[in-house]
DNA sequence: CGTCACCGTAGAT
DNA sequence: TACGGTGACG
């Protein structure tokens, strides 16, 4: 990833920064580090499909760190598939399939361990996972936004709107894409970071140490561009035997990328690929054109705006296709799958950030006394620990975040005793009062699995939130075909794995609110600010209207700064200081929340495992509005549920029926090819590849997410072709490519479908319902436990009622 | 000398 | 997965 060696070479203008130099700064971050990293906390669950959310609680420590040191982050998830990249992940995929198989295998061995370093090298983050991430980054009021194709385009953008002032993440393109100042190398221990300023660009000379030879003295954005592109990028592989030094040093001696590729062939030493000058030219307009998200505007813009008289189709396509603004819209907001752009699935929708137990710790007694002693230095009010591990009350909630969202999240919130616990949750119960006449639960022989059983209710209500959430577009589409919203339901999953994962979750903040917080921490001061020396970072005031990637740009722009945005916004810089941070300034240009009733966040007739327990363990959840879930009567007895689970065990084999396993195998084989436009051949940078292997399903779709396998189970969540062509067609580069292509490869490529489905099927039958059976034991006896814990909080509830 | 392929490692708890 | 270090190659 990135520009190899490119980091290395600039050692010698790294700075380590502690974060709190950053203070009051927007600081936008790549997200795509820290659910990868967080997946390795839980990368078993993830692999066998157990639902987890350990991976947003990883990502949401980070947040909370920056934040508790006035940073407001900025999040930005990736998007949809450029066209410019080329599937080098067809093969990862493979390889991913093959891991998994093996650590199915290791695992049914009893070999954990090493089964859990195959399911380490399966897991990829796909966009639902991110969706888990949004979730809590919502209920926290944090910035966020998806990019509509890649997050590093995106982060640039921010930047260069001045809607952030630094970017952290770990790949160096964000140096080519003329990012300012890119912060690499978080430390969360040390809570430092690796600054790297454009600015100091000019310093790296060739005798510098650890510059590796290479000199940036005097050159442009555009040099520096063509130096990162000829050594080899992410839109284009280099020359072989072209590297960093090599595209540099020729770059100094022949000027221009034309000459220098001139040059290679001249000498005849190199191979130069056809037509590489040419797809060095679209790779610069990856780096300088690609489609982004502007927030401010609510709709896709160029990342730089482009010289039409330098414009087609092709480029057009190949930076990222122009989307309908309320789609581009909901897409950003996470609200629509960036793939696929179908409403977000939500794989965990017991997972809801902010409706914790325990709500009201921050907001009095038990907080005052818990706390107390830690320092309260720095920060007037809500100086708190909670600053750091839960929720930063510091910047108020958007307009149309939920209220529930100010609340005590995640494992951590502090030093919590189970006396605590209980009393909290006995004032809690006492606050609500509970009609008796309260609805109740379907009369189901088990509400456990109401969902199983009572698939109409789930239908109908889903179908209810589908239309409550329809903008025009959606609308318009399922005007188009009727059947889109039955479909589109479908892909909704409703299996018991969803209970599972609220139980999963809900054990583990069990267990970890009432295990003691360890002390020790010490509230830093925040007082030394250092701003950006502006006088040191030269800010080009282009004048001219476009940024093209024309020869004449050599030498003629040696200014060692970014051109300046477009102003069709007003460049502003951040204040400095914290005392200045406006959350309501800032908050215009935030992607805002989503509103609450978002049907995929909202329990959608689901049946929830808090659900089966009696209203009074999770009275809090929904406190303080109406609450969405109606209490239900008593909880299933240990007996109900071995019952129930014997029962569905005998169901499992109904609920893999063969004939719509294979349609949906095929359906998703041809939305794939439908999504993977931008992959096929003409754009592909070596054509030796993937010809035959575009089809196979694509990374982020592959079967390993959390509930990844529920697809599986369930017949009605086909997805039909048709429907996926017409959502898709409102993609400008799929629109203007599917004449061509679609025919082609859908037809003449039975071949590469085949081999898809194939390895579709290696992973598929046995293992699933393996995994299925292992997962349902364990939701049984994570139930059996909250059962356990319920009767035992109802004992001491009693005991202290009677004193 | 630079590039590339290979290796072991950290990353998380 | 991505990185740094190593050795082989041209």
């Amino acid at each position: 990833m990135g520009i190899q060696g490119l980091l290395s070479a600039l050692k010698s203008i790294q700075t380590t920064k502690h974060l709190s130099e950053f203070s009051g700064q927007t600081i936008a971050v790549d997200a795509y580090v820290w659910l990868h990293k967080g997946v390795f906390t839980c990368a078993t669950e993830l692999a066998t499909g157990k639902p987890t959310i350990r991976y947003v609680n990883y990502a949401m420590e980070k947040v909370r760190l920056l934040r508790h040191y006035g940073i407001k982050p900025y999040v930005v998830f990736d998007g949809g598939p450029l066209p410019a990249k080329k599937g080098t992940e067809v093969s990862r995929k493979r390889r991913r399939d093959e891991q998994l198989a093996r650590g199915n295998l290791l695992a049914s061995q009893g070999k954990h361990s090493q089964a859990r370093d195959c399911y380490l090298k399966c897991i990829d983050v796909t966009p639902q996972m991110a969706f888990q991430l949004i979730k809590a980054l919502r209920a926290e009021s944090v910035q966020y936004v998806v990019a509509p194709y890649e997050a590093d385009a995106q982060l640039a953008f921010l930047e260069r709107q001045g809607i952030v002032s630094a970017i952290l993440t770990e790949d160096s393109d964000l140096l080519v894409f003329g990012c300012k100042t890119v912060l690499f190398k978080f430390d969360p221990v040390a809570r430092s970071v690796v600054s790297i300023s454009r600015a100091d660009f000019a310093s790296v000379t060739a005798t510098s140490a650890d510059s590796n030879g290479i000199s940036l003295v005097g050159w442009s954005d555009t040099q520096f561009r063509a130096m990162a592109i000829l050594s080899g990028c992410d839109y284009l592989p280099s020359i072989p035997g072209i590297g960093l030094k090599t595209a540099c040093a020729m770059l100094r001696r022949w000027k221009t990328p034309q000459a220098v590729v001139r040059q290679i062939a001249l000498e005849g030493k190199k191979r130069v690929p056809k037509g590489y000058l040419d797809q060095f030219k679209l790779a610069e307009k990856c780096f300088l054109h690609q489609r982004v998200y502007d927030p401010l505007a609510e709709k896709l813009v160029y990342l730089t705006d482009v010289d039409l008289r330098n414009w087609d189709d092709l480029a057009e396509a190949y930076i990222g296709g122009d989307l309908e603004s309320t789609l581009a819209k909901k897409l950003a907001t996470g609200d629509v799958d960036p793939i696929t752009l179908e409403a977000m699935v939500d794989i965990n929708p017991g997972y809801s950030p902010g409706s914790r137990i325990l709500r009201d710790l921050d907001n009095g007694k038990s907080a005052a006394h818990t706390f107390k002693g830690k320092s309260n230095s720095g920060k007037k009010k809500n100086g708190t620990i909670l600053n750091f591990f839960g929720p930063n009350p510091i910047i108020p909630p958007q307009p149309r975040s939920p209220p529930k969202a100010i609340t005590s999240a995640g494992k951590a919130s502090g030093k919590r005793t189970l006396a605590e616990v209980m009393d909290q949750d006995v004032t809690a119960k006492k606050k609500r009062k509970t009609p008796a006449s309260a609805p109740t639960s379907p009369a189901t022989s088990s509400k456990f699995f109401a969902a199983l059983e009572g698939y109409g209710i789930r239908r109908k209500s889903f179908g209810t939130a589908i239309k409550s959430c329809a903008d025009e577009s959606c609308a318009r589409l399922e005007k188009e075909n009727p059947a889109s919203e039955d479909e589109v339901e479908s892909a909704h999953d409703g299996d018991s794995l969803v209970v599972h994962g609220y139980a999963e979750s809900e054990v583990e903040e069990c267990f970890s609110s009432i295990v003691e917080q360890e002390d020790g921490y010490i509230s830093p001061t925040s007082s030394m600010s250092r701003g950006e020396n502006d006088f040191s970072s030269p800010v080009q005031t282009s004048s001219r209207p476009f940024v093209d990637c024309d020869d004449s740009d050599f030498g003629v722009d040696p200014v060692s700064s970014p051109p300046a945005a477009v102003s069709l916004f007003r460049p502003q810089r951040l204040p400095q200081s914290p005392s200045l941070v406006r959350a309501d300034s800032l908050d215009k240009v935030l992607v805002h929340a989503s509103p609450d009733n978002n049907p995929l966040v909202m329990k959608s007739g689901f049946v929830d495992l808090k659900d089966c327990f009696g209203h009074e363990s999770w009275s809090e959840i929904d406190s303080g509005e109406e609450s969405v879930t109606p209490p239900y009567p008593s909880p299933l007895t240990p007996d109900e549920l071995i019952q129930t689970y014997a029962s569905r065990m005998d169901q499992s084999e109904e609920l893999e029926p063969k004939d719509p396993r294979e349609e949906e195998l095929r359906a998703n084989a041809l939305r794939t090819q439908v999504v993977a436009a931008g992959w096929r051949d003409r754009w592909a940078h070596d054509s030796s590849h993937t010809q035959n292997e575009q089809s196979f399903l694509k990374r982020r779709e592959t079967n390993i997410t959390p509930t990844g396998r529920h697809r599986l189970l369930h017949p009605a969540s086909v997805i039909a072709p048709r429907h996926t062509v017409k959502t898709l067609s409102s993609r400008k580069s799929l629109t203007l490519s599917e004449d061509n292509w679609a025919n082609s490869n859908l037809k003449g490529n039975s071949n590469a479908k085949t081999l898809g489905f194939d390895a579709e099927k290696v992973t598929s039958t046995e293992a699933r319902t393996r995994l299925e059976r292992f997962r349902f034991r364990v939701v049984v006896q994570c139930t059996l436990f909250l059962w356990t814990l319920r009767v035992s909080r109802l004992v001491m509830m009693n005991s202290y009622h009677g004193t």
